[in-house]
DNA sequence: ATTATCTATAGATCTATAGATAATGC
DNA sequence: ATTATCTATAGATCTATAGATAATGC
């Protein structure tokens, strides 16, 4: 329950392996050999085990998504592609997330209450950011009516799948094929 | 080994599973469980362990998607619209193909040789029928210019990700967002 | 004294095998 | 005889707890 740096070496380690594999697929072993301690030590640091430190490490890390899309979107101007493109970098610098996952694999064995306020983290620190810059675009005239949440999810999904080719060995970076994907998009959200 | 109709169930039973919630999450366990046999029962009909049997229903799983999704396709005419609305009303028909999951979460677990099987039956049931479409419709003169094997990669993944919100209590199906989504990039693609 | 780690252990669950038993097909 | 199921069991691994030991902070 303290607040030592021994405490964050565990918070970082799970945080770093529930987000590339989620809940289900992570064992506290796991975590615990990362930082190379006994896998029982781990309970000193997070008695309530292995559902409350997913939940931990979790909220921080959507709230961290939160911050950076929302900072890099304001950093942005009031330039649309920039600020999808903005958001495209910073998700494919991440690990990823995976909604589908999330939502067929893990939330069916965390108790419903941790699954609803997964739900709203991710709708608060990904949806959100990228929906209000659509709506502001849209506001200023630069992009026809749509229905934005729809659209942000779109936007996620096709990004977000990027994660799944691989990050060598291939002709374009990740980015760059967002870029195209998000141009492509862009010029279907005109009209209207 | 043999072909009888009580390993049909097996593999009917596994291939759903598997499908949904990918070969970690899934135990032979769930999957006896589920067509009303002892676990150990398995072994009779797959005689090689979980890892063949993910392996064989995951085969038959990918044919089917091919097989539907080419059908599907060659169905709808020379128009590309019908085409992708064919095809997202039967991806949302099917559980979620998560290629992020399936990346880096089963993968890393399966023999690299299976791996390797797995990206080649996924292009091939799924990316390529797709970007066979979008070949076609540009030779017509319909659409412009792009790389499609990454705009059928994209929208597949934005596809796919409408598995994750709600099938219930929301105000659109997943079809009519898929419809809605697809009109946007359609819109996009037109513009060379 | 507090903090961080370990060993030892419990009980559940996982994949897999051996071998007995029941049902079915000739 | 073949096919499909079961019981019993092995050995690994999982989450979790109890309690001993070492390191650190006053």
């Amino acid at each position: 329950m303290t607040h030592s740096e021994a405490r964050e070496r565990v918070l970082n380690a799970a945080e770093r392996l529930f987000s590339q594999k989620g809940f289900t697929a992570v064992t506290l072993r796991d975590i615990a050999k990362e930082i190379g301690i006994n896998h029982t030590s781990l309970y000193h640091h997070v008695p309530d085990g292995k559902e409350a430190l997913y939940m931990e490490v979790t909220t921080r890390h959507f709230a961290r998504h939160e911050r950076a899309l929302t900072e890099i979107i304001a950093q942005s101007g009031d330039d649309l592609q920039s600020q999808l493109r903005g958001a495209a970098e910073w998700l494919l610098s991440q690990p990823p997330v995976d909604s589908i996952r999330l939502v067929n694999v893990d939330m069916p064995v965390l108790e419903p209450r941790h699954a609803e306020q997964l739900t709203d983290l991710a709708e608060r620190a990904l949806l959100n950011p990228i929906r209000s810059a659509l709506e502001d675009a849209q506001a200023r005239g630069k992009i026809g009516e749509h229905d934005m949440v729809l659209v942000a999810g779109g936007i996620l999904g096709m990004i977000e799948s990027l994660h799944a080719v691989p990050a060598f060995g291939v002709e374009k970076t990740r980015l760059q094929m967002a870029h195209e994907l998000l141009d492509i998009f862009l010029e279907g959200l005109l009209k209207r």
